[in-house]
RNA sequence: CGCGGGAUGGAGCAGUUGGUAGCUCGUCGGGCUCAUAACCCGAAGGUUGUCGGUUCAAGUCCGGCUCCCGCAACCA
């Protein structure tokens, strides 16, 4: 039963509605190193990822297209495979929370813990506001009133399922206490921590408000919430009530690794959904940080989303998963923008690794006709390289074993330079000139090839198609798919006589000029590259959908002038206009208090949508719209510049 | 006082249990010529945001302040 020690590792289930970009990349690829590296390491891997596919905002976005659900769904989740497939991904399983396994799982759960009365059916209690159709926590009212229509709302209950989760706190907090490494990293744990401490409410875990979900199995108004659904798949994948041999092999989970955003689901929910179903807690929980953007945070709004298949297309698998796990250190944010990419690429791989490797071929090729020799003669210098291999192999090991990243391949690096230094040490072209210093040149060549392979040993977790680009250059191994991970760390694996021969570059440098060039022909391209791999609907009103004259009269457009203003409290983007329409005074609530000032905009002439429907915003009933142009940097308010009297109309 | 993160040489970041501040890139100078104009060596450059406290000793612990950034709320 014990004849291979196992390692389960998950990446979240990503929720298929917009486009997966870096950051799950990221996620997806760190993972993967790891799995990679407990392979090489002789553990029967369990490598799960996956998708989240229920709730209300999947059933909508299928809605709005006319679709059912799942047929959405299918085309965004074989985009997501597509892109595993590109980067390499080397899971065992991939989990989807519609497929029936889980569904199984997630009911006889569902009913399990209910049975045992830590689910209990009760009130959901809230203010509610019967035009608007919408629940309210007392917090979110405005003056008692709704505060999207500033109408009155009455206290209402309704159904639901809840899931008591304070009475497992204290031994969640003792699990915390007695297991440091348990959420990792350390500030994360402590936010975790303090959470917990300032009380833990019960959690719905069932609506009533959508049905595409899983059914409450006994009850089938209700659908399981869609957090305590998908928390499942990590028992569901590793067959968990299904196939007790398999998930007695794999659980508890090695490690559950995710982006900061979602540690509280995973520290806190999960842990105690495990509790209840007397299950032992998952081994680490590991929250990295964001890949923002130069700018900010990426988000589809901004249009800034890095779509991983193109760098892919571009750079190549191995730079880009070598990129994204060297980026981020260990649990903080890291910042992505193409030129951090392109100097890591050719200062990293090119001039490090790939030189290496290039300059060592040749080398070998012109000294001793592509035939490595025997080592013979020898120094301390000889002993300084054999210790420094031997040092890089036990920190890049003890990095990966603590899901530093960075760090590991840090000290993979280190042992490049070292190589590049010793080269200069020993200068083998002047070795070469002296036919007495055969001995010295030959025992350089093969520490140096002995360096190399030892380098591509532990760069593989990364860089999965590194080991078998290069070994066809350099013939270290008959087979490299079997090499283990500890062969890393002996000196003298590699064969005297193995045979070189000149190759491609395997990271060839990328000139950031000619990069400028490319730039712009993408941005010339840009629609259609955008617009393809995800079948994103960019949709661009077709020629048929022009509106006529009479429809555009319908928008009552007024010029109005600004006769005073205030930023409203509490809100960053919002200023309360007071405009004079004519003999008419609006109160009109507007999003540009970021790029204007109270008092520059009193006298402004502004265009004003006087027929749009009145709304309440945070508390202020607007009466209109006034016009401006925005992109993802500025809000230009539209002015009307000559003396036009206020009133007068637009068009 | 909504939640959280950050402030360290020009840039981006490390700094584990408090004990001489490190790494990558860039800059300047030098070396080498095997190599993907790559490689190697050396140098300059920081009173570790600010004020106060604990300590023999603080980037590292405690408290106040300032400024950035994400999330949330809000952009009709």
């Amino acid at each position: 039963m014990q004849d291979k020690k196992s390692y389960y590792i998950t990446t979240p289930i990503y929720y298929p509605s917009d486009n997966l970009h870096i950051g799950h990349a990221y996620t997806t690829v760190a993972a993967d190193c790891m799995a990679r590296f407990k392979r090489m390491q002789g553990y029967d891997v369990y490598y799960l990822t996956g998708t989240d596919e229920h709730g209300q905002k999947i059933e909508r976005a299928a809605r709005d297209k006319g679709m059912e659900p799942i047929t959405y769904v299918d085309e965004i989740v074989a985009n997501i495979r597509e892109l595993w497939k590109v980067l390499q991904i080397s899971n065992t399983d991939f989990i989807r929370t519609t497929e029936k396994r889980q569904e199984e799982v997630v009911q006889k759960i569902f009913n399990r813990v209910y049975e045992q009365g830590d689910i209990f059916l009760s009130q959901y209690e809230g203010w509610y506001c019967s035009p608007c159709e919408t629940f309210f926590t007392e917090r979110q009212l405005v003056d008692g009133k709704c505060p999207d229509c500033g109408r009155e709302v009455e206290l209402l209950r309704e159904e639901s399922y809840f899931f008591n989760m304070s009475k497992y706190a204290p031994r969640l907090l003792e699990h915390i206490a007695t297991h440091p490494d348990f959420i990792q990293p350390e500030s994360r744990r402590n936010e975790v921590v303090n959470f917990i401490k300032s009380g833990l409410e019960d959690l719905c875990v069932s609506r009533t408000t959508f049905k595409w979900g899983i059914p409450v199995p006994f009850n089938d108004k209700h659908v399981v919430y869609v957090w305590f659904d998908a928390l499942i798949n990590y028992l569901t994948g590793v067959g968990y009530l299904q196939d007790e041999e398999k998930f007695k092999q794999y659980w508890p989970a090695d490690v559950h690794l995710m982006a900061k955003d979602i540690i509280r689901f995973h520290a806190i929910i999960w842990p105690i959904m495990l509790m209840a179903l007397e299950l032992p807690l998952p081994k680490k929980v590991m929250a990295h940080g964001w890949i923002m953007l130069e700018g900010g945070k990426m988000s589809k709004s901004k249009g800034n989303v890095i779509d991983p298949r193109i760098l892919v297309d571009k750079y190549g698998v191995d730079a880009v998963r070598y990129y994204l796990i060297k980026e981020l250190s260990f649990g903080q944010d890291g910042t992505y923008s193409e030129e951090i990419l392109v100097n890591r690429i050719n200062s990293d791989l090119a001039n490090d690794l790939g030189n290496l490797i290039s300059r060592t071929v040749a080398m070998i090729i012109r000294y001793f006709g592509g035939i490595l020799p025997e080592p013979q003669t020898k120094t301390t210098l000889e002993d300084e390289i054999q210790a420094a291999a031997g040092q890089c192999y036990a920190d890049a090991t003890g990095k990966l074993e603590k899901l530093d990243f960075s760090a590991y391949l840090h000290a993979a690096s280190r042992l490049v330079s070292r190589a590049n230094k010793y080269i200069d040490e020993t200068a083998p072209w002047q070795l070469a000139k002296a036919e007495s210093q055969s001995g010295r040149l030959a025992t350089v060549m093969y520490n140096l090839l002995e360096c190399i392979r030892i380098a591509l040993i532990l760069t593989a977790p990364a860089m999965p198609t590194l080991m078998e680009r290069a070994n066809q250059q350099l013939g270290l191994w008959d087979e490299v798919q079997t090499v283990a991970w500890e062969e890393a760390g002996i000196w003298g694996k590699t064969r005297p006589g193995t045979a070189v021969k000149k190759g491609d570059a395997l990271f060839p440098r990328i000139d950031l000029k000619s990069l400028e060039g490319d730039a712009k022909m993408e941005e010339a391209q840009a629609p259609a590259a955008v617009a393809q791999p995800e079948g994103e609907i960019e949709k661009k009103p077709a020629k048929d959908e022009y509106i006529s004259i009479e429809e555009f009269a319908r928008l009552d457009l007024r010029v109005a002038e600004v006769i005073a203003c205030e930023k409203m409290k509490k809100a960053d983007k919002l200023l309360i206009l007071t405009l004079k329409v004519g003999e008419e005074e609006r109160t009109v609530v507007s999003g540009i208090a970021q790029d204007y000032t109270p008092e520059e905009m009193v006298g402004q002439k502004v265009v004003l949508l006087a027929n749009l429907k009145p709304t309440k915003l945070r508390g202020v009933m607007s009466q209109g719209m006034i016009l401006a142009a925005s992109d993802e940097q500025y809000v230009d308010v539209l002015t009307v510049t000559k003396d036009i009297a206020s009133g007068n109309r637009v068009k």
